[in-house]
DNA sequence: ACGAGGTAGTTAAACCGTTAACCATCTCGG
DNA sequence: CCGAGATGGTTAACGGTTTAACTACCTCGT
């Protein structure tokens, strides 16, 4: 029977949901615009960047569908950034890798990507508001997992 | 010439592109499930709650560019939640302005939402962590407003 | 060893958002 | 007072995401 928030929870959550909606929209429209690459893109080439894993591995890791991955991963594979190749023991299995092309645009746009990171969220925080913000950020994340 | 983030900034880092996306991803779901609405919609919403406003002032208080707003009206205006009508004194100018059933479903979706709100972030953390959220948010989201 | 049910992955359609082009109206300097 | 440029708003085409249905393969109990 206490329906709504007290004004400063209304401030906090307000900075939060603007906040993270223009930070991630920043972030894909920059990493667009200067290497054609969304930020889902993106960070599919970074799991890939540890090596070859299946789709639903991708999937998993990212935490988006199955039918995102094989999407965003067809992008890739006509893009010349990833390659698929069927797992040899399981026939249901597709391994995605990057490709030497996938490798080096990954390299370039991570450089740019983490001065954009910087410019919006390191450099704006002091150290103990960063990581402040971390752990908090944390608990949220995994209480959106169940 | 130090390109890369520290593994402390790297963790906090991640936590937040991740809770940020999961955390909008959730909210926009369950306003979706159990409402019929998009997190774009009840935005609107939210806005036109206070008074009719023109559509570009709408723009702005939401951030989003003219044409999705006009879309997203659109959608609200079959919906029967929101009303068009030409601004008398600059006949370029629509306002738009919540039906009775508009405000009917608005009332009932924000109880709701806040519940979520709840659940998701100011229940899992302590009053002076969300503070902190809040500011570290705030924040950020000046730093992408330029 | 076989069939039921689970897992891996893809496909097609509908939906939402972005982009760019567009028309109508307003504003203001010359 | 008039025309150039700015502003308000819509439209259409395109791109990415979700959803649901579907195929292929594997697993495990019986």
């Amino acid at each position: 029977m206490t329906p709504w928030l007290d004004p400063a929870q209304q401030r906090s959550w307000r900075a939060l949901v603007e906040g993270a909606g223009q930070l991630l929209a920043r972030v894909d429209r920059h990493l667009r615009d200067a290497h054609g690459l969304t930020l889902a893109e993106y960070e599919i080439l970074v799991r890939l960047s540890e090596g070859h894993l299946h789709m639903s591995e991708l999937a998993d890791q990212v935490s988006h569908s199955r039918a995102r991955v094989t999407q965003t991963v067809d992008r890739l594979v006509r893009a010349d950034l990833v390659r698929r190749s069927p797992c040899p023991e399981d026939r249901r299995g597709v391994h995605a890798a990057l490709t030497d092309r996938g490798r080096a645009v990954l390299d370039t746009a991570a450089r740019d990507h983490v001065l954009e990171v910087r410019r919006l969220v390191i450099d704006v925080l002091d150290p103990d508001e960063l990581t402040a913000l971390g752990s908090a950020m944390a608990k949220i994340r995994d209480a959106t997992q169940d």
